[in-house]
DNA sequence: TTCGTTTGACCCACC
DNA sequence: AGGTGGGTCAAACGA
């Protein structure tokens, strides 16, 4: 089976967002109009709206012939309301439609009768659900829900200090995201019409579990240049965003709700990154959380450790906090992250982190659940079920053995925070997490490639898979994993929630498999749509084919198309063997659907 | 005064 | 045993 999807921006014009699919086996055709709703992914619950923004579009054409109304305006009259309804639209079904139907040349593109601006008017376009507070500052980014904003918004919205940013967060001002929501929705729908049963189920039997994870990485890498695949020509609008972004000052209070210290800030090597160590300030608790953050102060990566021992801390921003993340599915991280990640749509939130903000806090770093379940995981994971964690194992060594596994960011990354809106897809989570646990047993320069490669060991008793990462030579930015042997065993259990969804790595059996982190979009970018499918870690189940979901954000490359269809040369031809197997797309794909 | 951040020093695991 | 590097401590500082 083949299937390519690829997701590029014609033009600079949001509404070109172009969403390519195809599929020899099957194409989602789905991806029309739909993709540009921003709808709220199938996990979130509707609103009293049914109709969906398919819907609103399609009788915008038909009645948009001469008016110029725009759309808001006649959904105003529809719904009796002159203030735009943020209604939640409920995500098309997941038809399968023959492959005639979706050609690689096909694309969907709002139509001529249709003005962005109308688009971005929708009162649909966005769910509050979606909008999670950053991860570690835990406040709303107010472009975050802003639909009119403009670019002339986020200057201003750059001179404005912290302390009014601050304020904001709690006051919901809905600006404008663009490219963001377009992509994150689209992105997430995608994904979800890929991954349908896995993902949903993932989510939900991890909601019935203990989400003691832990750990859980978050990377809101938000692929730069590589967007070409994607979205380029959001980066107008990133670079607005990222800029404001970073005049926002991390506050103490992450969009996970819980109140964090910050006790130590180092420069890791081999990272430009400086990483800051956070405590849970809660008497007692020991769970502590690593960020990462890029020069900008963008956050690139961030890893939680242990559980909440407590409660959530009441407070109103958290009560804000939890009604978003409550029924996000994130997917992103930021993201995580993100985050970070913003811009991952597809995931599964936890609580709101990764920026990713849909950051993944410890607990559920691939779903998002209500507070109480939330908590309640919590709890449970802190009486012992569902830990994975060796207790015997000295915390340093934990720590930095999962840290090391999970995140890996190239230099220069970046995440986007205010990508919160974006849903952090449990994909993005999970799958930087392929769900076993490595310990790190060398490092060198190999040939073709300055930059240092990683050397790991799955820690399993005699299980011989080993893994190495390295960044790609041509684009620091681009992590390559590859992965080597089978494991014998299964993936340890409750490693993070969100492995079981889409990072069905290596279980049973690779032997080789290469994936490509695409870090967040760099300050050059112009390109700043983030494809939540970037961090996607899927070592192919047989372990002979390696793909790269860089590739998706590759210049050169139409998204899945390009992946696909590319040879992933450039990664391949650096020396190693196991990388230079040719991509196997049945299995990316069969990943992306269990 | 309290609380959080900064930052150099220290600890410790690993090679 | 020494070097390296990540993680943590804690005094100083600031809001």
């Amino acid at each position: 089976m083949h299937f390519t999807i690829s997701l590029r921006q014609k033009s600079q014009n949001p509404s070109h967002c172009v969403f390519m699919a195809s599929s020899s086996s099957g194409s989602l055709d789905t991806l029309s109009a739909n993709n540009f709703t921003f709808s709220a992914h199938p996990f979130m619950p509707t609103s009293s709206s049914s109709s969906s923004f398919t819907d609103l579009l399609q009788q915008e054409l038909n009645t948009n012939t001469n008016t110029t109304r725009g759309l808001s305006d006649r959904v105003a009259e529809r719904t009796g309301s002159g203030v735009p309804k943020f209604k939640s639209i409920q995500p098309p079904s997941l038809p399968i439609s023959p492959p005639s139907l979706f050609s690689p040349t096909s694309y969907f593109s709002i139509p001529p009768g249709l003005s962005p601006a109308e688009l971005l008017d929708s009162p649909v376009l966005l769910n509050v659900s979606n909008l999670l507070p950053s991860p570690t500052t835990g406040s709303f980014p107010p472009q975050a829900f802003n639909w009119r904003n403009n670019t002339s918004n986020f200057s201003q919205q750059q001179k404005s200090s912290v302390k009014q940013e601050e304020k904001n967060f709690s006051d919901f001002s809905f600006h404008t995201q663009k490219g963001l929501n377009t992509t994150s929705s689209t992105l997430f729908q995608t994904q979800q019409q890929q991954q349908p049963r896995s993902y949903q189920n993932s989510i939900k039997q991890d909601s019935m579990k203990s989400f003691s994870p832990e750990i859980s990485t978050l990377q809101t890498t938000n692929n730069s240049h590589s967007n070409n695949g994607f979205l380029s020509d959001y980066g107008n609008y990133n670079q607005q965003t990222q800029t404001r972004t970073n005049t926002i000052r991390e506050s103490r209070k992450s969009d996970d709700g819980y109140n964090w210290r910050k006790y130590g800030q180092k420069q890791v090597k081999g990272s430009e990154n400086p990483r800051s160590y956070y405590k849970c300030t809660f008497p007692n608790c020991p769970t502590k959380k690593k960020v990462e953050r890029s020069l900008d102060g963008q956050i690139t990566e961030i890893v939680y450790k242990g559980s909440h021992n407590h409660p959530k801390p009441q407070s109103t921003r958290r009560s804000s906090s939890s009604s978003v993340s409550s029924n996000v599915i994130q997917g992103s991280s930021q993201n995580t992250t993100t985050g970070e990640v913003r811009d991952q749509s597809f995931a599964t939130s936890t609580h709101g982190s990764g920026q990713m903000d849909s950051v993944a806090t410890p607990e559920n770093s691939s779903i998002s659940v209500g507070d109480d379940d939330f908590d309640r995981a919590s709890q449970r994971s802190k009486s012992g079920g569902g830990d994975d964690y060796d207790e015997d194992e000295p915390e340093a060594k934990r720590w930095k053995i999962e840290g090391e596994n999970e995140g890996i960011s190239a230099p220069g990354n970046r995440t986007v925070r205010e990508p919160r809106v974006v849903v952090q897809t449990t994909s993005d989570i999970d799958i930087l997490d392929d769900g076993y646990r490595w310990r790190k047993y060398g490092q060198k320069v190999v040939k073709g490639n300055p930059n240092p490669r990683s050397y790991y060991k799955c820690t399993h008793p005699a299980c011989p898979v080993r893994k190495h990462v390295e960044r790609a030579s041509h684009d620091l930015r681009a992590v390559i994993t590859t992965y080597e042997g089978k494991h014998n065993h299964d993936v340890p259990a409750a490693r993070g929630s969100g492995s079981r969804s889409l990072s069905l790595p290596n279980n049973n059996n690779n032997n080789a498999s290469l994936a490509i982190r695409a870090p967040a979009m760099s300050n050059h970018s112009n390109n700043p749509m983030v494809n939540p499918l970037r961090n996607v870690r899927l070592p192919s189940s047989d372990g002979q084919a390696p793909f790269s979901l860089e590739m998706l954000q590759s210049p050169g490359g139409y998204g899945f198309s390009g992946l696909l269809a590319s040879p992933l040369g450039s990664y391949m031809n650096e020396g190693n063997p196991t990388t230079k197997e040719e991509p196997r797309d049945d299995l990316f794909f069969e990943s992306l659907l269990y």
